[in-house]
DNA sequence: GGGGGAAGGACCA
DNA sequence: TTCCTGGTCCTTCCCCC
């Protein structure tokens, strides 16, 4: 049984070396392996990769279990089902385009070793210590090889020469090739800087009418031709390119003897791409390897046949497809990695031949998704489309450190984080409603944690006040331990398409406000207070809406009682923006309300609305909005409705940078933090914010730390129970607001700090929640 | 039972 | 002394409708 094997051998299929790679071909591997392990061995990175590849075989040992019960007639059942499928999929199977999969050899190692020719013939690997890119052929002898730390590199080749890398110059020449690449095909796709699909079948169309003029490149053109004021350095480069790779085959026999000649290619797809890669030698000085098939999965198993500095095709038809996949071990093929591998082996599957005869009983034993990729690529079945532009699905940042174990540490990192997310965001017109935060701690152990907003975000102040909260949960979690981490990430995802626009975030906010203010009448004025929050609204609590004075009202009551004026209001109201306009908004690539005057105070609240120029208007809060203008109703204005969500809206600080930013027009010399009640310097209103931010969470954690006292360690993810919120919405919403009463009457904080937390309700809702279901 | 969110993982370059 | 980053897709669990 593979469980009770221990240690080293099980351990082989993770961390042992992976000679997939081409060059690899015959190396000493139990040498390799023995050194790689002995390096390895007692890190915490090895200890958690045996904790994975425990996981994998228990996988495979329940996969093995429901084998043994499968009955021959289940299988018999199944292989008909298989057989009914494979004739649809041969009935569909299409040959007719030439695809082209084009990679280029060692890439960022091929780079550096063309700009530094001294380390042409030396072993060397384009990386860092921790972590390696690319190596090139020489160091891929030793076992060095991309995704290998650099100092396990350095054990297995003592004299391997590291150079850090330099995205700039790979996106450069990248933009050469693809240059190339448009030639062939305008549409093609781009997989990385280093490699893309391309459907060259048009290209072929027109090409057979070509002339051979249009069919000839001179060998020197592009080493002279062109940038007449190179440097005498650069074209001592190009002598000792292009061959970078001693013993491959050149794209262009004649370039072995070259003497300045011109080289005709012929008008077959074999010959266009050795024309393409020819063109990408002369222009870069690199070399590329290509494959040409019917479909994408086949043209990138030929890539990989004659690399480096070859091509291979597969011409289109079914037998020779067939005839090739024969042979092919399914690691081969782009979508198995190491983990199906082993699965398939474990059921004596190898090879893609081996995968066809086992269909039956894959079918039985993987989802449906899996099985039928395994069958396709039984069948030499792939994708003959080569998408174009598909859109984006998420967009994250992430980085690795050195051991963090202090929180304020974790907090400003997280804020890096989100602001560098949020500009990429933004470059890109980008919107999300989920915001993952993914942590890996010192054991290697990954967690992610997300969070779905009612309302997508894209600015730095937005995402941080979800990814503060999922980052909040976690150091409460292990509280008062710390929690030790060597990686934090942020993600956006769940982007807003044009079509599905979701009604306007509401949101509560609302009564940190002077009674004097209120009378003014404006709600936005009225959002407008100083922060000197007196004892008296506590006492009479006055609906920010009507005005109203309520006397020693229970806080669901008075919360119902905004809800129905918001609701009563919203009727004489404007209307919200329609989601025509919304798709408006999405539509202009560039959305206006990422794009503030002020984006490191914008709100999360980011109503939109049109003015009356059927302009957008930026999100609800925003300073733009006249305050003491014209547009005093602020009951037009969306606000709190807590029913209409399922899910908590993250408005504790919300709402108080709101506030806050409102506050920025009344240019006051210093603002009263309404949590610790020391007066802050205003020349920095996100730095204010900041400020409020953070006793606001040290407060709303005292008070829930004071009723809910730790329950532990528990890996459980705190978060999970937000997600059954609308159940019994009513009924918890009671429950958990009689608990903040009681926390509230119980606290000896001062009632100027009470207030606040009367405002968190929603935030601490879900976190009474959560942790509720911790507990259980 | 399907849809969708959350979490975790496989896989890729 | 040191084992990345940024993306997609899939699976599983759970809840809601």
């Amino acid at each position: 049984m593979a469980s009770h094997h221990q240690g080293g051998a099980d351990l082989l299929s993770r961390i042992a070396l992976n000679d997939n790679k081409a060059g690899m071909e015959g190396l000493d591997r139990d040498k390799i392996n023995k050194i790689i392990l002995e390096t390895s061995k007692g890190s915490k990175f090895y200890e958690n990769e045996l904790k994975k590849e425990q996981q994998v075989n228990q996988r495979i040992e329940k996969m093995m279990e429901q084998k043994a019960r499968i009955t021959k007639e289940q299988l018999k059942q199944a292989q008909a089902e298989v057989d009914k499928l494979t004739c649809e999929l041969e009935r569909s199977r299409e040959l007719g385009r030439v695809i082209v999969h084009v990679d280029m050899d060692a890439f960022y190692a091929a780079v550096e070793m063309r700009d530094c020719p001294e380390l042409k013939d030396k072993p060397m690997a384009v990386g860092s210590m921790s972590m390696l890119s690319t190596s090139n052929y020489h160091a891929r002898r030793f076992g060095v090889r991309a995704a290998m730390p650099g100092f396990i590199a350095k054990k297995l080749c003592p004299n391997l020469v590291i150079v850090p890398t330099n995205f700039d110059k790979y996106r450069a020449v990248s933009a050469q090739v693809r240059e190339i690449f448009s030639e062939y095909d305008p549409h093609f796709m781009p997989m990385s800087l280093d490699e893309a699909y391309l459907d060259i079948t048009e290209h072929l169309e027109q090409r057979k009418h070509w002339p051979e003029t249009m069919r000839t490149y001179h060998i020197c053109d592009a080493k002279t031709g062109n940038d007449a004021d190179r440097s005498a350095a650069e074209s001592e480069r190009d002598e000792l390119s292009p061959v970078l790779f001693e013993d491959s085959p050149s794209s262009s026999p004649s370039l072995s003897g070259a003497d300045g000649k011109a080289e005709v290619f012929g008008t077959s797809a074999e010959e266009a791409v050795r024309e393409m890669r020819f063109r990408i030698e002369q222009k870069t000085s690199l070399t590329a390897s290509a494959g040409i098939a019917p479909n994408m999965m086949l043209a990138k198993v030929c890539s990989d046949k004659n690399k480096p500095n070859g091509q291979y095709r597969i011409p289109p038809e079914r037998q020779v497809v067939m005839e090739f996949m024969k042979d092919l071990p399914v690691r081969k093929v782009s979508g198995v990695g190491k983990v199906t591998e082993k699965m398939l082996a474990a059921l004596g599957i190898v090879n893609c031949d081996q995968l066809s005869q086992q269909m039956a009983l894959l079918s039985l034993l993987f989802s449906g998704t899996s099985w039928h990729n395994f069958l396709h690529i039984s069948l030499g079945l792939g994708s003959t489309c080569i998408e174009r532009d598909s859109e984006r699905k998420s967009m994250s940042t992430e980085r690795t450190f050195g051991e963090m174990s202090d929180a304020e540490e974790q907090y400003s990192l997280c804020r890096d984080l989100c602001h560098d997310l949020a500009q990429d965001l933004q470059r890109e017109g980008l919107k999300g409603k989920t915001v993952t935060l993914k942590l890996k701690n010192v054991k290697f152990e990954v967690k992610t944690r997300a969070f779905t907003l009612q309302y997508a975000v894209c600015t730095e102040e937005e995402i941080f006040a979800a990814a503060k909260d999922l980052l909040k949960v976690e150091i409460d979690s292990v509280s008062p331990q710390p929690l030790k981490l060597r990686l934090m990430g942020v993600r956006v995802s769940g982007f807003i398409s044009a079509e599905d626009k979701k009604p306007l975030q509401r949101s509560i906010m609302g009564f940190l406000l002077q009674q004097q203010e209120q009378e003014q009448m404006s709600v936005m004025a009225v959002l407008k207070p100083s922060f000197k929050i007196s004892t008296q609204v506590l006492q009479f609590l006055t609906c920010p809406v009507c005005n109203t004075e309520m006397k020693d009202v229970n806080l669901t009551a008075f919360n119902n009682h905004i809800d129905e004026c918001l609701k009563g209001s919203e009727l004489n109201s404007k209307p919200p923006a329609s989601s025509s306009e919304s798709r408006a908004l999405k539509s202009s690539s560039h959305d206006p309300s990422c794009n503030e005057e002020k984006p490191s105070t914008s709100i999360s609240v980011p109503l939109v609305e049109t003015d009356e120029d059927g302009d957008f208007k930026t999100p609800f809060f925003s300073h733009r909005t006249k305050i003491n203008g014209k547009r005093s109703v602020i009951s037009k204005k969306k606000m709190p409705v807590c029913e209409s969500s399922c899910k908590a809206s993250l408005t504790t600080t919300h709402n108080l940078e709101a506030v806050t930013e409102m506050s920025s027009d009344s240019k006051g010399s210093s603002l009263t933090c309404p949590v610790c009640s020391q007066p802050q310097s205003t020349d920095d209103l996100a730095l204010f914010n900041r400020h409020v931010d953070m006793c606001l969470n040290q407060e709303v954690l005292l008070e829930f730390r004071e009723s809910h006292p730790p329950v532990g360690h528990s890996d459980e993810p705190a978060l999970k129970s937000v997600r059954g919120q609308c159940k019994n919405k009513n009924n918890n919403q009671q429950q958990q607001q009689k608990r903040i009463i009681n926390t509230l009457g119980s606290s000896p904080l001062p009632p100027s700090k009470k207030i606040k937390v009367l405002s968190t309700k929603h935030t601490i809702d879900k976190f009474f929640k959560s942790n509720a279901g911790q507990k259980v």
